[in-house]
DNA sequence: GTGAAAGCGCTAACAG
DNA sequence: CTGTTAGCGCTTTCAC
């Protein structure tokens, strides 16, 4: 076949076809195809079917750019999201798209790699994209970001955490409550000496939360705070972290982890290090993705709402881009027990 | 401060600042601030100064729409996937995203949900916001899509599979030829008596690809042709994929699944009707998802490169745009073997 | 080195 | 209901 060919230039160049041609081709004026397409219910039946034929036939799109001038709007919202390979945000990221695509958005996805100065990077760039709306994982990150931001008057919501005094609404729920729940759970079934693999939390609000979470339950209960190790997440990172952990604690009963790929990965390295889950060592993790359910023994771990979060953050960006006042909300997690978590040894 | 200048439109409404208002400011034309931006090294430094000054003062950043309208480029580019919600395809996205955010580019992505039709209205809706360039996945599509692309000018990439064939380049595997070898490895190990789950192949041809893989090999071995059965993508519906497989066929000793999903929920459902895998009964998945290697068994996989794949089919509209000639690639893959697969009961 | 002016493709008054 | 006519903000010849 044909060797196929990028943009062709020079000659023989045949343009994307534009209102004009569309115009001529059912024979009216550009004004008509215009409000064809914006709002057909003032045009005739007779033309409309006439102008439809023809942009069918033309293969007609409108122009972005043009549209945009004009508009003053680009019907695109921008996200910027730590990494799309974190089962958490893509389950999230769906549900904004759903809602966008469903109210004739396109979302513009951006990631930041877990770095707040690429994140700000990616904030102007979507600036710069003409996106009309932006959301923004987590509260962690320079003002310089939100002033930007509302000099450009760009709305943004936050996502993944709940902060009720926020200057920008969030929508999300509240890393430390759920982990509180998580520990006093633990709590009741005797354990006592805890410990905790984490996220990085430089940067990162909802990894300190829940560690702060964690410790807030135990403290309550007049329990020596957990020993706490942070790693990069990853399955593999969370087993190395289990291990460097029990090295220096080797008399835990219960290692809390900050999110269930950790979780998974510290099952599978005390299994391999032959300690029986959750017979010597309970183990939890925090979000609830699939695999949760398959590892074994099947992890407890804090049901986060995916779904719903980006079905909100989506609307709630949408009505600030109606002009209404959004106060954000607080989704409610659920506590999810199954056999990673068991009476203290 | 300074007082607005540019022609005045009405009363009291602060407009963003435009490139007028800088000219004005600076006391030259709009053609040499337009310069200072786009190709300083052509205006004095004296000029020049005065104009970044001006710009600096008022906050200025230029329009995006006008700058798309008269540059005919939007420096996206939209990729139109089933859904982010499957791991594999979360991981490919963000390696394309990491190339073309490195080359100043942006994503805009659109999901179809598997269905065809939506997908063909994703890429009417990624044209009308500007795509530069389009990622498409799989090959099995209405033609009118591709004429529509190549109205539009609009260079586009099949990823995920690869037609050496295909008018449009594609960079991707042979997913026949991965199963192929799958299956004759599988048929060294004794088996004889194999079925199928496979993810609904009407409109994917990478699942049609897997599955004919799979017939071919037992085709060449004189071997009966496997039970195929059909079921959307999920955990669940592996399980009960599998059930309804057994129900009928039950001397089954192996079972070839699609993808990593299905055969994770398959191992689920086996051990919990009672039968060993792979003592009694071997099972087999697709993909190499970071799942394949924590269940147990952990699965005998088809390892595929989904980030060498994305940063390939970036590379490759990237250099369409330029106006190369791209010719598609085929990425290997690697079968890879764990404990799912057993010789044959 | 700089300015004037012609659009890019589209929408939105304003007439008819 | 439909056509005419201004621009939206910017880049880019083409003169000077």
């Amino acid at each position: 076949m044909t060797p196929y060919k990028g943009i062709e230039k020079g000659f023989g160049m045949k343009k994307a076809p534009t209102l004009q041609d569309v115009a001529a081709e059912a024979r009216v004026s550009t004004a008509t195809v215009s409000r064809c397409l914006n709002s057909p219910d003032v045009v005739s039946e007779a033309t409309r079917q006439r102008v439809l034929d023809a942009v069918k036939a033309l293969d007609y799109a409108p122009n972005f750019g043009a549209r945009a001038l004009v508009a003053k709007r680009t019907l695109t919202i921008g996200a910027v999201i730590p990494t799309m390979e974190n089962a958490i945000f893509a389950e999230g990221i769906q549900a904004v798209q759903d809602v966008l695509q469903a109210e004739g958005y396109m979302l513009l996805v951006s990631s930041s790699g877990y770095d707040p100065e690429a994140e700000a990077d990616a904030v102007h760039t979507l600036a710069a994209r003409g996106a009309d709306g932006v959301l923004l994982i987590g509260l962690d990150r320079e003002p310089s970001v939100y002033e930007f931001l509302a000099t450009q008057q760009i709305p943004a919501v936050i996502v993944w955490t709940h902060d009720p005094n926020g200057s920008v609404p969030s929508v999300g729920f509240d890393n430390s409550a759920a982990m509180v729940e998580m520990t006093r759970h633990a709590l009741s079934l005797g354990h006592k000496k805890i410990g905790v693999i984490s996220g990085r939390t430089a940067g990162n609000d909802r990894a300190r939360d829940r560690v702060r979470g964690v410790q807030t339950a135990l403290s309550e209960a007049g329990i020596a705070p957990a020993k706490v190790i942070e790693t990069d997440y990853g399955i593999a990172e969370g087993g190395a972290a289990l291990s460097a952990l029990l090295a220096q604690h080797p008399d835990l009963t219960l290692v809390i982890c900050g999110n269930d790929v950790l979780a998974a990965g510290a099952i599978r390295e005390a299994r391999a290090i032959g300690r029986n889950v959750p017979g010597d060592l309970s183990i939890t993790g925090f979000d609830d993705i699939g695999l949760a359910a398959l590892v074994e023994p099947s992890l407890t771990t804090v049901r986060v709402p995916h779904r719903d979060m980006g079905e909100a953050a989506a609307r709630a960006v949408l009505a600030l881009l109606a002009g209404e006042t959004v106060a954000g909300q607080a989704l409610p997690t659920e506590l999810m027990l199954r056999d990673s978590l068991g009476p203290a040894a």
